[in-house]
DNA sequence: GTCTATAGGGTGATAGAC
DNA sequence: GTCTATCACCCTATAGAC
């Protein structure tokens, strides 16, 4: 279905130029430029530029849910976490250019209070309660808290990556917290 | 000297609202009405948007500058380091609602390429060596990374407290912080 | 469903009076 | 030094042909 493949090429665009660009800075013409679709096109898709916001947000979310799905098949909780880490590392460079690309879009979206800064939230905070769930299978009880220092590890080292360009910094500290969570185990 | 005090009412005002809104959505109209200043009159002070911007980072590092003077003057690395994180706990309520104050701007700049964002990297690296030489001081010879973690950490906490809503984050990641410095000394 | 043309509103920046 | 008026441009969104 033609139609589908479009509105996929707006959404996969959309997602790219957002993290690059920051969504203020980002037109619609930018967007179709990239998509490859004539500007008046896009509404037809799209009623307004926040619903292109919306589905970066739920493209997110649906991609966080495969990975922790995918993750949810390794046989231990140690594991599942330290895979969760790896792919964290996998993407140093592109966060050392332009950030986590769902961590700068939600601070980004934070500073409103329209709903989208509440919808980006929601994902950060299923992607916690997963890690707090492998902390409670590793036996740990203060579980919520050790997530929320995992994820925030994430977050800290991938805006130091960034701010100083330099992807080294994602690898020492991941390479920090897989020990950390062996020590755990 | 009143063209001073018009100066610093700018500056002031650019600091707040692009915290509060973000650099790219705020419009000088809107820091001209903060400042109490006419929109026309700005340009006699700022030729462009970006030299507020450029005035803003300068303010954050001066800022950043008198904090680390003043820890300076405390009796041990390890009090000096462990006031930073008062200091950064004591802004949870700012932060949880938009954000570190200077994290979130260089999110922003970082996606830029035309001189801001390095010099929004500059003051993050210049905190970052003052953790580093604290760390020295208490005998740490991999320094420079620990400083790495501190700093990332902060940056972390203040991401999910903003996408959470939620400044408790800060206090429980604080004292965990805290905690792991004594662990060191 | 697809696309062109354009409306309508707002923005950074400037000219020039005082 | 201070401020008003305004330009020139760009953006989101719509109307309507095909």
């Amino acid at each position: 279905m033609a139609s589908a493949s479009k509105r996929e090429r707006l959404t996969a665009a959309a997602q790219r130029v957002f993290h690059e660009q920051g969504v203020e800075k980002t037109t619609l013409a930018d967007i179709a430029r990239v998509a490859d679709v004539p500007l008046g096109n896009v509404y037809y898709y799209f009623k307004t530029k926040d619903q292109l916001v919306q589905a970066t947000i739920d493209s997110h979310a649906e991609y966080l849910g495969n990975l922790t799905d995918e993750l949810g098949r390794l046989d231990s909780p140690g594991k599942r976490l330290k895979g969760l880490i790896d792919f964290w590392v996998s993407g140093r460079d592109l966060a050392a250019r332009y950030g986590c690309p769902f961590g700068t879009l939600t601070v980004e979206l934070d500073k409103r209070e329209d709903g989208l800064d509440q919808a980006a939230g929601e994902v950060m905070r299923k992607l916690i309660d997963w890690c707090a769930a492998q902390f409670r299978s590793l036996g740990c009880d203060d579980a919520p808290d050790l997530a929320i220092t995992l994820v925030g590890a994430y977050q800290g080292m991938a805006v130091l990556a960034n701010a100083l360009r330099d992807p080294s910094i994602m690898e020492r500290e991941g390479h920090r917290l897989g020990e950390w969570i062996d020590s755990l185990g």
